[in-house]
DNA sequence: TGCCAGGCCCTCTTTAGGGCCTT
């Protein structure tokens, strides 16, 4: 059974930009939130079944040679669809990593039923003095210690996690909110950043 | 990274263009 605040953090590493394009993952990584501390991780690397370029390697430092003895992707996306469960979602910029998980799900026939909310939306809604949205750029911002490798998937994960609660715990801080729904957070990376503050605080 | 995607979001906008994010 699914629990209102248990979400699941995920991140793909993949041969490229877009799974309409025949790219496909070679990474997941994804913690598990349940009352507000991560309590679970899962990490696989995939093979998917031909070569990776130079540049995916260099990037994520997953070489052709660590991929050749990973498990198909078939088999890991079937062993990941248990861990989200029904579970709500979260990524950094939500929306590439949802077509990665809808394509490779498919290819699988497996569905999930929690919805995605995305790190990346909600924090240019709360730290919009930030220098940028990038991941590493904002666990800087909010003053995480950070002593991995950027780039795999479980560290970005994790690293997403750790962003999500402190802007959790910014919201609270700020406006007083101390249980936040995750349909609130849905609702507040559609709403327009000159109206945060506004929607936050109709809500405390 | 790229001849190479897609969604969000801003602005010199909406009959559009371009930067930001993700690999």
């Amino acid at each position: 059974m699914s629990k209102a605040n248990t979400v699941v953090v995920l991140d793909f590493e993949t041969t490229g930009l877009s799974p309409a394009y025949g790219d496909r993952a070679i990474e997941i990584g994804a913690v598990r939130i349940e009352g507000g501390e991560i309590t679970d991780r899962f990490q696989k690397l995939m093979n998917p079944g031909r070569l990776i370029d130079p540049f995916i390697e260099n990037y994520t430092g997953i070489t052709n040679d660590m991929l050749k003895s990973a498990r198909p992707c078939k088999e890991v996306m079937s062993e990941f669809a248990y861990f989200i469960g029904d579970h709500n979602l979260v990524a950094h910029n939500a929306s590439f990593d949802k077509r990665f998980l809808d394509a490779e799900f498919k290819r699988v026939s497996k569905k999930y039923t929690g919805k995605f909310a995305c790190s990346m939306l909600l924090s240019r809604r709360l730290y919009q003095d930030a220098a940028n949205h990038k991941l590493a750029t904002l666990v800087r911002y909010a003053k995480i210690p950070s002593d991995g490798d950027f780039h795999r998937a479980l560290y970005d994960s994790e690293m997403t996690a750790k962003l999500w609660l402190a802007m959790l715990e910014h919201i609270n801080s700020h406006y007083g909110l101390s249980s936040i729904p995750f349909t609130l957070t849905q609702k507040l990376t559609k709403t327009s950043k000159h109206h945060v503050s506004k929607f936050l605080k109709s809500r405390a």
